[in-house]
RNA sequence: GGGCGGUUAGCUCAGCGGGAGAGCGCUGCCUUCACACGGCAGAGGUCACUGGUUCGAUCCCAGUACCGCCCACCA
């Protein structure tokens, strides 16, 4: 064998061991097997993206399920994948075209769309690469893009049977525009932010000079657009207002009527609403109802149009200058109330200020598309966890509202709309159409191309083949959990759901969604690159291990919470993996080649351990089935650094000295065995090489089989040695207090009363751990004040026969310390069982408990008296 | 305007009806033959506030105060 380094070197073994499984296939799985199958779809990153530590922990804890469920047996399958996230790629290669001082324009759109999949073949590898540096056991034969041929696919089936059954239409209406990035926008990819504006009051005056009315606004340059003014039914202000006109001050040819409508809210500013249709949903639909014109005064950069008379060419907030002081002139401006806070959307890519424009665009008719999906999340054929989720995504998805799906964008999938140019007919169609059913061939198809979301909605099964009939399909679908943060739900995760049902006959894409946080700073602060508090997750590989990294942030990974990372936590990590690493070499060179099998006679502390095991085993299987990723890692960092190591293998170290592997050389290796495998899921690179040590010859510990208790749990031997432990703590503090170097041995004496038997098979260790000279059990430790004296909370005395006399100041102080706890105590005790209702009505076993740890301090307190009083003084 | 979450040790956070926990930090001692990426022993919390339910509340309920987040067509 050879010897392991003193500490353990992640770098040469995590290349290793990756190239290693990836050359066996470890990953891959069998669409034709017995298993069950047990499937995760990632979420696929964006191409352009580079791994940041949201993904590191979205992955990590996927890689952990997706390993667990390999050893528990199942047919695990993990579907790698990227986005081609329109709007992002699409910036990313515009960037660079604009240092070479061109633009897609000047390219065109097959050019530009072609030096995109150029970008895409050169840097589009990155993150995946980085995935496997990360462990991830993803089947990279499965592989997909989400502008792959096969998903282009599935794309135009799903646009082509929507469209058909009625729920994909085109329409005239006011979306969330982005000057910037010069597209619409869905709802969900506007992000509201307060932003200090002005309310701006001002008047137009009736037509028939007989008076005026008062309307108010925060976008005063939208009143180049205004065809009308609106006013509640109800309003008696304006009842006698209702079918007289005004008139524009900058279009006097304009005739603006004054119009009742029940959207009003007579109790916001004037209770008048000046009505621009073009550029406000709400007045859109009033515009509607009352039959008004409807005035576009934005190019699509945002900049006032021909429509805008002596404004045009102006950019929003110029002409928003502008045209308030043109008002002001007329003396038209009533009021501007400044700063004036309200929300204004902004766009969630490039952060623009989101211009309401009217447009054609495509839709998908929500409403039936969301009332299974609200079913099986009601029924529980999907499952939020942790559950409040659920509850946010039913709020979200019954208050949908139909969702924008063009995009004027150059790269992502071409809407499948043709136009005859002879006969207007719409045709959508799965394969490019030559020819109109009128015989015309003038067809010109939809220039505008769908968004991102559209794809990446039927992730769950067109990565499985869809829509053709696939054995992956039939196998892998549905699939068992969506991993990811809380920030996708309404953008992913419902409409994977709907979607999925729709196609997949009513079956729900996943079963379970496990719901993460985001990783913020070491003091819960975003990332962000100009805070400069960014961690990059590839630098802690590098630094730490990609081991360090995974445990580190499933440590702290809490179901719906988010949680703070910081280099100190990775590194924590890192040496608990080194901490595991030479726990391994201790076991390892104390064994040499043989691998003894547990049998034969046990002592106490081969019976605790193995019990503490057992349990361990029963909490990370337990909690990791609720995806408790930090209660389970703390069991086993517990276990693995203060069971393990700092009793269990110091306990053994005698017998191992003494040579051959023994009982104690055999519960080691059976313990270490177990941690090995519960570890390997979040710990893949260093449980492999370890195991590979432990376990020569036997495979890889991916399929090696997931722990089970083992019905080894023995709560008389866990009381003996916390009884031991606590005695040894005792003896070992009570030398610091008489200032006896650790290293000193010394006789002790112990008075153990009814507890002598269960300490008797542990005085050698108490010898050994204490550092002891020798350890005599007596009935009684004689007369107090010749030696320092300690007692446990269970009652344990000890004394340690130094044969010198303790100052007996220092010793009565001491003893008083102890008996004002104990007293304490005591009094706690006999409060709560002198409380007759406390006696009857709690249950049995905490009343049993009570009395037995009201008997434990009386005894400890009486003999501490005993102490005192013989002590002197 | 709705909804959700938070307030626990110096810091960051778990826990959540029966005697307060972790990681990091802090103090003292230790170059003990697996590990100084370590060992040993410690210090340190009226579990935000006010009521209520209960034999018993950090935990459940109501309210208050701050702090986050999400949703929203009051111009």
């Amino acid at each position: 064998m050879t010897e392991l380094p003193k500490a353990y070197q992640p770098e040469e073994i995590e290349k290793r061991w990756y190239e290693e499984w990836e050359r066996v296939g470890a990953f891959r799985a069998d669409p034709v097997t017995d298993k069950k199958p047990y499937v995760i779809v990632l979420p696929p990153p964006n191409v352009t993206g580079a791994l940041h530590m949201g993904h590191a922990l979205n992955h990590s804890l996927q890689d952990a399920l997706i390993r667990r469920a390999r050893m528990q047996g199942y047919e695990a399958l993990w579907v790698p994948g990227t986005d081609h996230a329109g709007i992002a790629t699409q910036n990313v290669v515009e960037r660079e075209l604009r240092k070479d001082g061109l633009d897609r324009h000047a390219l065109g759109r097959e050019a530009f769309v072609d030096r995109v999949w150029e970008w895409k073949r050169e840097y589009g590898g990155r993150i995946t690469q980085q995935m496997r540096e990360l462990g991830e056991s993803c089947d990279w034969e499965r592989e997909r893009f989400t502008m792959d041929e096969g998903l282009s696919r599935a794309v135009r089936t799903v646009f082509v049977r929507w469209f058909e059954d009625g729920l994909v239409y085109r329409g005239l209406r006011v979306i969330n525009w982005c000057p910037q990035c010069q597209t619409a926008l869905s709802d969900i990819e506007v992000e509201h932010e307060d932003v200090a504006g002005e309310l701006v009051t001002f008047r137009y005056d009736l037509s028939d000079g007989s008076g005026s009315i008062s309307v108010a606004t925060t976008r005063i340059e939208t009143m180049l657009g205004d065809t009308g003014v609106f006013v509640h039914p109800s309003d008696e202000r304006y009842a006698g207002l209702v079918g007289k006109t005004v008139r524009h001050p900058f279009f006097p040819d304009r005739e603006l009527p004054i119009v009742a409508d029940e959207a009003v809210d007579p109790e916001f500013g004037t209770g008048a609403v000046k009505g621009t249709p073009a550029h406000d949903p709400v007045d859109f639909e009033m515009s509607e109802r009352a039959g008004t014109e409807k005035v576009n005064i934005f190019t699509e950069t945002a900049h006032v149009n021909e429509n805008g008379g002596r404004f045009e060419g102006m950019d929003r907030y110029t002409a928003r200058r502008e045209v308030l002081a043109a008002l002001r002139e007329l003396g038209l401006v009533e009021e501007v109330e400044r700063p004036y806070v309200h929300a204004v959307g902004h766009c969630y890519r490039s952060k623009t200020e989101i211009e309401p424009w009217l447009s054609e665009q495509w839709f998908v008719k929500m409403r039936p598309l969301a009332e299974p999906a609200i079913a099986a999340a009601q029924d529980g054929r999907v499952t939020f966890h942790p559950p409040r989720f659920a509850k946010a995504y039913l709020n979200w998805m019954e208050n949908l509202r139909d969702w924008c799906i063009s995009r004027q964008l150059w790269w992502g999938h071409r809407i499948p709309v043709w136009y005859c140019d002879d006969c207007g007919a719409t045709i959508a169609a799965l394969e490019d159409p030559t020819e109109c059913k009128c015989g015309s061939s003038a067809l010109r198809q939809d220039p505008d191309v769908l968004d991102t979301w559209f794809s990446s909605q039927l992730w769950p099964f067109s990565t499985l083949g869809w829509p053709d009939d696939t054995p992956d399909l039939k196998t892998f679908y549905p699939t068992s959990v969506m991993v990811t943060a809380y920030e996708i739900i309404y953008l992913w995760v419902a409409r994977m759901i709907m979607s999925g049902m729709y196609f997949m006959d009513g079956q729900v894409p996943f079963a379970d969604v496990f719901i993460h946080g985001i990783v913020r700073d070491g003091e819960g602060k975003k990332m962000s690159k100009s805070i400069g508090n960014v961690i990059d997750p590839l630098d802690m590989i590098e630094r730490y291990g990609a081991d360090a990294l995974r445990f580190s942030l499933a440590f702290i990974a809490v179901p719906g919470n988010d949680s703070n990372s910081s280099e100190e936590r990775i590194e924590g990590a890192r040496n608990f993996a080194n901490k595991l690493w030479n726990a391994s070499r201790f076991v390892l060179m104390s064994l040499g080649d043989d691998r003894p099998e547990i049998t034969g006679e046990l002592l106490v502390e081969d019976r605790w351990i193995l019990s503490r095991l057992d349990d361990t085993i029963e909490v990370v299987g337990r909690e990791l089935d609720a995806f408790n990723f930090s209660e389970a890692l703390h069991a086993l960092h517990a276990f693995v650094w203060s069971e393990l190591c700092d009793w269990y293998v110091e306990m053994a170290k005698p017998r191992l000295r003494e040579g051959g592997a023994g009982a104690a050389g055999s519960v080691l290796v059976h313990c270490l065995d177990r941690v090995l495998r519960l570890l390997h899921p979040v710990m893949p690179f260093i449980t492999e090489e370890l195991w590979s040590k432990l376990r020569p010859g036997a495979g890889s510990v991916m399929t090696a089989p997931w722990p089970a208790p083992e019905g080894r749990r023995d709560t008389g031997a866990e009381d003996s040695v916390a009884r031991f432990q606590d005695l040894v703590v005792a003896l070992r503090r009570l030398k610091i207090e008489h200032d006896v170097p650790q290293g000193r041995r010394v006789p002790v004496a112990v008075a153990a009363g009814d507890l002598a038997a269960g300490l008797e098979p542990l005085l050698d260790q108490v010898v050994s751990l204490a550092r002891l000279e020798s350890i005599e059990l007596v009935d009684d430790l004689g007369p107090a004040g010749a030696d320092p004296r300690t007692i446990t909370p269970a009652g344990l005395e000890a004394a340690m026969r130094l044969g010198e006399t303790v100052d007996p100041a220092l010793e009565r102080a001491r003893l008083e310390r102890k008996r004002d706890e104990l007293a304490a105590e005591v009094k706690r005790a006999e409060s709560k069982l002198g409380n007759e209702s406390f006696v009857a009505k709690a249950p049995a076993p905490v009343v049993e408990k009570e009395r037995a740890k009201l008997d434990e301090a009386r005894a400890a307190f009486a003999k501490v008296e005993g102490q005192l009083g013989a002590l002197g003084g």
